[in-house]
DNA sequence: TCTATATTTGCAACATTGTTGCATTTGAAA
DNA sequence: TTTCAAATGCAACAATGTTGCAAATATAGA
């Protein structure tokens, strides 16, 4: 899927921002914070637009936030699971920052009171990634 | 458990800030905002102290934060559940806005990647509560 | 290719949330 | 009552996000 792929198929304008938001999203792994997607280009794109652009984005579903427990924001492209069962789970390294999408890898339940209606689930895990781990604990 | 004996049992100076945030936490069904704890009294500290205060309490274990997934914080007390399994989950009405914890009423488990250490979880339920739900679907 | 138009963008200004340094006040121990 | 570390208030600042408006631009249609 490339990125004039994407916002073909949703129907938006190949802007500038746009493209580049999302060509630094697809080469990722993990999520990206606001910030690190910038990195290469600090100064390409106002903030406002760049807020804007992420906003429509989200709204479109092309991309999700994920609110991280010291407020920090990441973001990450949609799977293309349609809207899957509405648990959202990531994994947070805190030492490397790094965020994880764990899509289908979670498994979550919860007694609710009575009559309480769940609609999405968000889910972090804070803790090491493997390198990490590794480094703090050499063998 | 009152105030008071919070502080005592804490080794903390009972000072004017603490005692009024902790009396509004505990005399709170749900978890508070910083604006909701302020309510009663808007004014009586200044902001800067009031930040201090949650953040002293905080470290502390007396209470703890909520983020939810529109970057909105929260703070309830902690239960006495010492060091519980570190899963912490909260449902969110997105219509009233009230926060619940799910104090050992959830189920999690992921299958994270080789050698990645889960140390926290933090879980947010987004949905109606019982009065919101029969308020939109009266019968 | 050129033009028209709705959309996107940049800029300025502002709002909210949280932090730091420092001088003053205060809780509580002696 | 005195003393002093801790807590508080104030001013200033930083980070993050928003709004209004004018200028620039993507793209549909001529």
């Amino acid at each position: 899927m490339t990125v004039d792929e994407i916002l073909h198929q949703y129907d938006l304008k190949h802007t500038g921002c746009r493209k580049f938001i999302l060509s630094e999203l697809l080469q990722s792994e993990s999520a990206l914070s606001e910030e690190e997607i910038k990195k290469p280009f600090p100064d390409l794109f106002d903030r406002v637009t760049f807020y804007r652009t992420l906003k429509t984005l989200e709204e479109r579903g092309i991309i999700h936030r994920i609110v991280l427990n010291d407020n920090s924001v990441k973001y990450a492209l949609n799977g293309h699971h349609p809207d899957q069962n509405r648990l959202h789970a990531h994994f947070h390294c805190g030492k490397c920052d790094e965020v994880l999408c764990l899509q289908g890898k979670t498994r979550f339940d919860a007694e609710l009171p009575v009559d309480f209606v769940s609609q999405e689930v968000f889910v972090v895990i804070e803790g090491l990634c493997a390198d990490c781990l590794h480094q703090s604990q050499p063998d």
